[in-house]
DNA sequence: TACCAGGTAAAAA
DNA sequence: TTTTTACATGGT
């Protein structure tokens, strides 16, 4: 299967992202495991050109949909998303203009599934996203579907069966474990409307999503922009973005949330996304940007 | 050893 | 209504 990107378009820095802390759901080389058509799927994606841009895809078992599956990849890579109109703004900026060069082509990538983000959003709550991963990969083990060398993740109806304990031993707090269990009874039962979220506009589906228990603002916000690609979306309470807006645009001040709301005022409609840079290059910057090529 | 790490809900004040 | 506390793992 072959998906024409939006150019321009780096797969494999942006994949780097994505993999850093996917564990066995997926691979630094580019693939990944998922749920499809009611079998655990492998899928192995590969750039084979830049101008267009394209990248191949291998499925197994390759699905009976395929355009719906191209659809569902197309969001994964974040295939539309034209990053030319954004780059002109941010270099305008001297500060910012550095930080586009370094990473031109990066998309962020989505995780296959909403309610696989969900599961990554609340094991990240408070706890370092070193933790969070360790608690991922013993959920993956227990009750994810092994798809080749890789795992999907479980899915709602997978989650929402079992007792809060056999979370806990996962790791997952109790408090955490009784929220996944209930947001996934909700998805599986259909009174969680996962599907209606992708059209709904960003403040009113924040609303919505911090109604469950366990969502708060950082959780609704974090899966506007990482699992639903809301480009202007940014969890202004996070402390690794008040990181890296202090260190790039605050002076290395101590930030507040709203002091970061303001200095981001300026980066609409694409706030979401000028962070997702910021995080980018600072990550590589720490690890060298050698390694990041 | 203690404390912090890409928070949240519930108890206490 | 606002403030404080318990919670889970992993790194320093």
């Amino acid at each position: 299967m072959r998906i024409v990107c939006e150019s321009p378009y780096d797969f494999r820095l942006s994949w780097r992202m994505f993999s850093e802390f996917a564990g066995k759901n997926a691979t630094r080389e580019g693939s990944l495991a998922l749920w499809w058509e009611d079998r655990p799927t492998s899928v192995f994606l590969k750039q084979t050109a830049r101008e267009p841009a394209v990248v191949e895809l291998i499925a197994d078992p390759m699905p009976r949909q395929t355009r719906l599956f191209q659809q569902r990849m197309r969001a994964v890579l974040g295939a539309d998303l034209q990053l030319e109109t954004f780059y002109r703004r941010l270099r305008r900026d001297k500060t910012l203009r550095p930080v586009v060069n370094a990473l031109v082509g990066l998309k962020p990538v989505r995780p296959p599934d909403i309610f696989q983000m969900i599961l990554i959003a609340v094991s990240e709550q408070q706890i370092s996203m070193r933790a969070a991963q360790g608690i991922r990969e013993r959920i993956l083990s227990s009750f994810g579907a092994p798809a080749g060398r890789l795992i999907a993740y479980p899915r709602p109806q997978d989650i929402a069966s079992l007792g809060v304990d056999e979370l806990r031993r996962c790791g997952l707090s109790q408090r955490k474990a009784e929220y996944l269990i209930a947001l996934a009874g909700g998805i599986a039962a259909g009174d969680i409307d996962t599907e209606s979220w992708e059209h709904m506009p960003d403040g009113e589906l924040t609303d919505l999503l911090r109604g469950y228990r366990g969502v708060g603002e950082w959780t609704a916000e974090y899966i506007l922009v990482r699992g639903l690609g809301r480009e202007d979306v940014v969890p202004s309470t996070d402390l690794g973005v008040r990181r890296v807006v202090s260190h790039y645009l605050g002076g290395g001040r101590e930030l507040s949330a709203s002091d970061v709301r303001e200095l981001l005022e300026p980066w609409a409609p694409w706030r979401g996304l000028t962070v997702f840079y910021l995080l980018a290059h600072y990550r590589m910057t720490q690890m060298g940007l050698d390694q990041a090529q």
